[in-house]
DNA sequence: AAGAATTACGACAGCGCTGTCTTTAGTTTA
DNA sequence: TAAACTAAAGACAGCGCTGTCGTAATTCTT
């Protein structure tokens, strides 16, 4: 199949280049029946348009850059986030024949501005999604805010940044989580929080407080620890805490990893979960439902919550209407009950 | 910053614009002293060749594809590992000022030959990597052969198939693990098999045979199953591998989800493990750290893995001498022993 | 030191599209 | 039915590079 040139599109159609241009880009203009015929011919020659002209031609890149937090730099097995991420913006990006430039980063690195600067620079990117936890990076979104280069964000909490953002309800999840565990009897709750750097984690601490105010219950200040997500954190900080001579009942944490890390402690000193403790986690990692006992969590829809974000961003790259509606932004979040959590023992 | 023209930079250094675009492209004929003025020129204009315009006149697309099967398609933990496929792509690309392209496929899917076949011809890609299983799908691989585009593998075992391949030990780290077993006076050695489909897997298969000749163990034909990777399977293997009336006292699965199922049996089972049961996996996922207790396997370097790979394909691709030698083709996988396994009962 | 061989560099066309502007066909109005 | 308008289609330049080929500068011969 040798590969066919708008030219020879034109010619077999009997029209101009520009015509054939015109119905491969969908522009007005054009004549119902000439557009059937010209699409007909695209058909037959199994025409694709190259890319590398376009672009020249048309002075874009037909570009979207995913930034992300890259997860293997700390050997964490929660990256099946990032596959998640990934795929939604694929879908989104085929669909509007733009290609994927994904982008790991480092959020901790201070050279990031730097860097992403010269991304947006060098590759010409058309748009930039931006997944947590770089999209609560201020100085970064200044940064390229700045250039006026398109971004959108899928960001936790609150909508007061920019209108370009896909929303998480975190802390309301995070609240009825806490919630459940009232409900379950348990009044003695502790929190391991994450890396404060991460906005979505504040936010889950947030929710963690309000409900425990919610269920008249007070938080006691040695059952709140900083974590910093990782397993080993949760291993070390369940050992503190179920070395107390009044330990908690119930240990909820900022995410899945840190959850594991309780559950192995847990298992190390012998004590019963759910039987002894219950252990709340969130994100629901592919693993949570195959730690011993599998583990309450909060699972979030990644993938439609990157497609969101995405729609809305080629909106904005392609300059149209949004038909996304505002209570579209908001993606909830929702309570996955498994083993690792129940009543409280008497 | 405005961005700067090949014909700024010409004008700066006193020279044509094809010599800027010799300097660019580390082409020879170009004196040392001018090379070093233009270059000087460059970084003072922060100039980037612009992508496209160098793909349309050079008729290349300096993108290479990354051919994986999508982990996330079956929602098991292992995404690790296609996120080092990708970090390891993504390196040596931006060294040689390529795009990596990423290319989710299911391996299982019927179309997969004409899906790939399309993307090499829409997307002009100069280069494909597979990574297994789909490095083992024999005609995919005539199918891409037939367009003529350069392509490396990432395949397991024998290296008859094409020189463009990097290879694993698989068989024998595999026959490695099982004398291990052996050794630690396990005589009573199940063996869990994957996805037939997958070659790796069953050349760790073989190289179990392997280690059981070697140590003058025989294989009992009711401890061999027939998995298909997941965890669940494993859970149910060892269900039925230790409610035999004379169970195994070791479990070498073939990826470490089979193993963490078979962790999670005996531990609903009240079997101790290392105490009265060995397990071991392959792959080393990042959770094989946090089960309880924690997992011995056996780890690949697959970022560096991946990293030859993709010079090999470069080389070809640039249509160079390559610089790596037949040695540095075969990857060595390591046992990493940890607390799953133990000296046999007595 | 003059010619031959070689290396260094430049002029210029053209890669395959899209944007702009112009022309033609079609439709409406008076 | 002609003038006035609008919709549809075409002509053509040019996006920013690289490839080819021609010419100038340099080095190597003897």
């Amino acid at each position: 199949m040798p590969k066919s040139l708008i030219y020879d599109v034109a010619q077999r159609a009997g029209v101009s280049i520009k015509t054939v241009s015109r119905v491969v880009n969908n522009e007005p203009n054009v004549r119902e029946n000439t557009r059937e015929k010209v699409l007909a011919v695209i058909k037959e020659l199994n025409y694709r348009p190259n890319a590398s002209a376009r672009k020249l031609a048309s002075q874009k890149s037909y570009l979207i850059a995913l930034l992300y937090d890259d997860p293997s730099l700390y050997d964490n097995p929660s990256s099946n986030y990032v596959l998640n991420l990934q795929q939604g913006a694929l879908r989104i990006c085929k669909s509007e024949t733009y290609d994927l430039l994904i982008h790991p980063c480092d959020y901790r690195d201070k050279n990031l501005n730097q860097e992403v600067s010269s991304l947006i620079h060098n590759s010409r990117v058309d748009g930039l999604l931006l997944a947590p936890p770089l999209s609560d990076q201020k100085s970064l979104i200044e940064t390229i805010a700045a250039t006026d280069t398109p971004f959108a964000l899928i960001s936790p909490g609150n909508k007061t940044l920019t209108p370009l953002s896909v929303f998480t309800n975190d802390r309301e999840v995070s609240a009825e989580m806490t919630e459940y565990l009232a409900f379950l009897g348990h009044k003695k709750i502790a929190f391991i929080k994450g890396d404060p750097e991460h906005k979505a984690l504040q936010e889950r601490y947030s929710g963690f407080k309000d409900g425990m105010r919610n269920s008249g219950l007070k938080i006691e200040k040695n059952f709140v620890k900083n974590g910093d997500n990782s397993f080993g954190c949760g291993e070390l900080f369940a050992k503190q805490l179920l070395s107390l001579k009044n330990p908690p009942t119930a240990i909820f944490c900022c995410n899945d990893d840190m959850a594991n890390g309780v559950l192995r402690t847990a298992y190390k000193m012998g004590i019963k979960v759910p039987d002894s403790l219950s252990v709340a986690g969130f994100d629901d990692i592919p693993l949570a439902e195959q730690t011993n006992p599998s583990l309450t969590t909060i699972r979030q829809p990644v993938r439609s919550m990157t497609e969101h974000a995405l729609e809305i961003l080629m909106d904005k790259v392609k300059n149209r209407e949004s038909k996304i509606s505002p209570d579209d932004l908001l993606i909830k979040a929702k309570l996955v009950i498994r083993e690792s959590t129940g009543k409280a023992p008497s």
